[in-house]
RNA sequence: GCGCCCGUAGCUCAGCGGAUCAGAGUAUUGGCCUCCGAAGCCAAGGGUCGUGGGUUCGAAUCCCGCCGGGCGCGCCA
């Protein structure tokens, strides 16, 4: 395997800057891709930044390291390196080195933008957690598809990931759903001054209860009435997310922290730390010595938990189970738990860095029909499930529309689009260029694998050096997303990659009638149909072979 | 009032460890199928990057103020 033009610049531009300007001292050597094509295939701003650092000159600077004698040994590589604009270095591979990047993509296939990470950790990452008390909404499916996502994006790196679901199946809405389904299944429906204050209102209460009294169930036996509708409810929510193509290794239920007596691990080694306090008849936790604006009730004078003391003993068993990485998915309105959560954490000092775990917040999203808002009430009952908008959709385009933004940005999701112009989302335009790759290597109908070894030297146009540069990118774009944990970065990738094929597969013919030529194209080509493919795998997203 | 997040083309949004960062899609207008899939391609118009300062040789990007929007501010979860 040729050696990775990247590393080998990095390292080269170090030994010329350590030949031609020592007393800048050891700096990081950053190499980008210049979006503009003119500029190369990498440049770097290290004259500019060790000039200032020296206060020599930078564009002089930069001539000099373009002189070293280093550049030489790469020459086969690279052609000498320009300087551009106040002191840019400039690279320009040679067409031999970037066009190898077509027989890396064929050779590694599936796992082309995969790494082997040098420290491999144990990642978590927690998202969707809904609890038991209605169907999955459009928000939960942001998380779905986002958790999941990053979760893969994560696991594209090397690292072990467990993707885990936290559920409350005792609380105070538990009871109240349980409370809500009783009422139904005695025939009390909302408005009649028997129902219960706050009841669930929703339709799929009246579901729950019929299923129950046809099963047997007595109304009477609450406890019965409540393990009932959570097992209902749970198993719809499974339902959805498979239709979704989302899956868990673990579910945590808050039950067990109380049933295991890990609530009162952690609340009798808080007090032990000193951090808390009574007052009020209640128990406190200096939540404000760790940033948060106010302290916070740990255990309320009724002698119960306020929510945040299990999460703290929720976490503090992710970090026993040797999770180094933790990524909570949540939306923005759960905000002010981080600071709560991290101070128990912190406050424990049983070694937890002060910034685990990490968390994605995403904003809400707001459902659009008709021109209207449609008010997502869980009580009133009037949402749109995941469900439904994944019967209107389908799965590939709401997984990936819901995973094409930030985020934390604000997300208006237009049923009627996503009803009657499916057509419109950038999904299709992705599986387009994949499918129609596929029909082009059908056609041609000799073995794919051959394509490996196809020689690429005939391969001389500008859009095909072009192509392979976008492929050569595709690692890059996944380490930063599993980073950043930024799905979106790949969709965006994606829709260039399929953009940049669309147009050259518009402009020239793949099959011609010169064998050599053929065969190099077809091997960018399935190069491209590889890397779409790896890339929407990684959002849940399938890959076509016709549409 | 306080805290966090967000203001980029008509619309939906990328870019935000400063430079080679004024971009994409969509919409509008005009072209391209006797030829591997037109769910596609090519071209045009469209933005003082909310606003006012500051730092810098250089700011959409960093800092401060202001304006506008979202979320949170329970002994709810």
């Amino acid at each position: 395997m040729p050696r990775d033009p990247r590393t080998a610049l990095s390292e080269a531009l170090a030994e010329a800057l350590a030949m031609e300007a020592p007393e800048a001292g050891a700096m990081a050597i950053a190499l980008e891709r210049p979006k503009n094509a003119a500029h190369g295939d990498w440049f770097s701003n290290v004259a500019l930044q060790a000039a200032r650092r020296t206060g020599r000159n930078p564009r002089e600077l930069a001539q000099k390291l373009c002189a070293a004698p280093v550049w030489h040994s790469l020459a086969d590589m690279v052609e000498p390196p320009q300087v551009a604009g106040p002191g840019f270095i400039n690279f320009r591979l040679r067409a031999a080195a970037k066009l190898a990047v077509i027989h890396r993509v064929l050779e590694e296939g599936a796992r082309y933008g995969c790494a082997r990470a040098e420290r491999p950790e144990k990642v978590m990452v927690e998202f969707v957690s809904a609890n038991p008390t209605g169907p999955l909404h459009v928000g939960h499916g942001r998380q779905a598809a986002l958790g999941d996502s990053i979760a893969a994006l994560i696991e594209s790196q090397g690292h072990a990931v467990t993707r885990e679901f936290y559920y409350n199946d005792a609380g105070a809405q538990i009871r109240n759903l349980a409370l809500s389904v009783q009422a139904r299944a005695r025939g009390i429906a909302p408005g009649d001054p028997r129902w219960p204050a706050d009841g669930y209102r929703g339709e799929y209460i009246l579901e729950i209860a019929r299923e129950y009294t046809a099963s047997g169930g007595d109304p009477d036996d609450l406890e019965a009435v409540r393990k009932f509708a959570v097992a209902y409810l749970r198993r719809e929510q499974d339902e959805d997310l498979r239709a979704f193509g989302v899956s868990f290794d673990v579910y945590t239920l808050e039950s067990a922290l109380y049933a295991e007596g890990k609530v009162e691990e952690v609340v009798r080694a808080l007090v032990a730390s000193g951090k808390t306090y009574e007052k009020d008849g209640a128990l406190w936790l200096r939540t404000t010595d760790y940033g948060d604006d106010k302290d916070r009730v740990m255990r309320k004078a009724d002698g119960t938990y306020t929510y945040f003391v299990p999460d703290v003993a929720y976490h503090v068993g992710k970090w026993r189970r040797g999770f180094t990485r933790v990524v909570n998915v949540q939306g923005t309105d759960h905000h002010s738990t981080i600071v709560r959560v991290r101070a128990g954490l912190q406050a424990l000092a049983v070694g937890i860095p002060p910034g685990w775990p990490e968390y994605v917040l995403h904003s809400m999203v707001r459902v659009v029909r008709g021109g209207e808002e449609v008010k997502i009430s869980k009580r009133a009952g009037s949402y749109v499930t995941l469900r439904d908008l994944i019967e209107w959709a389908g799965r590939d385009a709401v997984r990936f529309f819901l995973v094409s933004r930030r985020p934390d940005t604000d997300f208006v999701f237009d049923v009627d689009l996503a009803l009657a112009r499916t057509e419109d989302n950038p999904v299709y335009y992705v599986q387009y260029a994949h499918a129609r790759v596929s029909s082009v290597l059908a056609q041609w109908g000799e073995d794919p694998a051959r394509l490996a070894r196809a020689a690429l030297a005939p391969l001389a146009l500008e859009r095909e050096a072009a192509l392979a540069r976008q492929l050569a990118a595709f690692p890059e774009v996944l380490a930063q997303a599993a980073a950043e944990c930024a799905p979106h970065a790949v969709a965006f990738y994606l829709r260039n990659l399929a953009g940049e094929f669309h147009s050259y597969y518009n402009a020239e013919r793949i099959l011609v009638e010169d064998r050599g030529l053929r065969e190099a194209r077809l091997a960018l080509a399935a190069a491209v149909r590889q890397t779409l493919a790896n890339g929407l795998r990684l959002l849940g997203v399938s890959a076509p072979e016709k549409m």
